[in-house]
DNA sequence: AACCAGCCCAACCGCTTCCCC
DNA sequence: GGGGGAAGCGGTTGGGCTGGT
């Protein structure tokens, strides 16, 4: 940014507004709106181009600007919009009653970026979103399903057994979760193999490799004989694994996640 | 207290889209 | 249809702030 004062070789002003000059912009916008913004400057009195004046009033001085903190609600739409959106900022923006695109942008790099980047899910189609975070420390595991506000929370995770390194695939990568809580849930598990392992191959490509529904935890009680589900895992990078699931007749889901920092 | 690195965010730049003639 | 000007949009910049050493 160019936050000393500076002036083009127009003669335009750049750099940080003074009060003065935002007092000058609202007091002419509020008197004759905005109807030509090249022209704006000159019959306001200020010394900025059009562009510059428009960006001020839009991000700054227009009346119903909401400042500060980001609450977890508008976190939220902004991470659901941004993962079927990208990068459209004034259309998410437009969702939220009194933010700008430069915020809702802004925002995104220095804040939300982050938190997307810690629970991707890799789809069937080879196509990254996000949604997943496992917190192995508080026995939850959390599957947002792109494009819908749907989030299961499986409220008990028991025991997570990795045994190798990060990028292999390999038939002793195994994630074992256990669930102990009657939830309407509907997880897809891998059908009995004949040599008791699943073939991690097939975990990344083939959509029919999770073939058995099962609509909550007695179901899968009968299903299983056992309240727990045993689906190939791969260690996708330093604290960060993948799993298969998918509920309510979504697509199949390879889930990243990131193991998160023990409090 | 001084320095440094990383973060935050206001503002700019350039490209695209829209709209009017 | 197309040319030009205005507005909109998204990427990027960099000064100031803050927390760590």
């Amino acid at each position: 940014m160019v936050k000393t004062t500076k002036y083009g070789k127009d003669g335009v002003k750049k750099g940080v507004w003074t009060a003065e000059e935002d007092r000058l912009l609202i007091s002419y916008v509020n008197k004759h709106g905005h109807p030509n913004w090249r022209q704006l400057p000159k019959l306001a009195g200020l010394a900025r181009c059009g562009k510059s004046c428009r960006l001020r009033w839009l991000n700054y001085l227009q009346p119903n600007i909401k400042r500060g903190n980001f609450t977890k609600e508008e976190d939220d739409i902004i991470l659901k919009l941004h993962e079927e959106l990208g990068n459209k900022w004034s259309t998410i923006a437009s969702k939220l009653p009194g933010r700008t695109d430069n915020d809702v942008k802004n925002h995104w790099h220095t804040s939300l970026k982050k938190k997307s980047k810690s629970s991707n899910i890799v789809s069937n189609d080879g196509e990254s979103s996000k949604g997943t975070s496992m917190d192995k420390y508080n026995n939850k595991i959390s599957v947002c399903e792109p494009n819908s506000d749907h989030v299961v929370v499986f409220p008990t995770l028991e025991s997570f057994s990795f045994t190798s390194q990060p990028g292999n695939l390999s038939n002793d990568l195994m994630c074992t979760t256990a669930i102990s809580n009657d939830l309407p849930i509907t997880i897809k598990t891998s059908p009995p193999l004949e040599n008791g392992n699943p073939n991690p191959a097939d975990f990344w490509t083939d959509p029919l490799f999770w073939s058995h529904d099962v609509f909550n935890t007695n179901n899968l009680e009968s299903f299983l004989g056992e309240t727990e589900i045993v689906s190939p895992c791969a260690v996708w990078s330093e604290n960060e694994y993948a799993w298969g699931c998918n509920y309510d007749g979504a697509d199949i889901f390879y889930n990243i996640m990131q193991e998160l920092p023990q409090n």
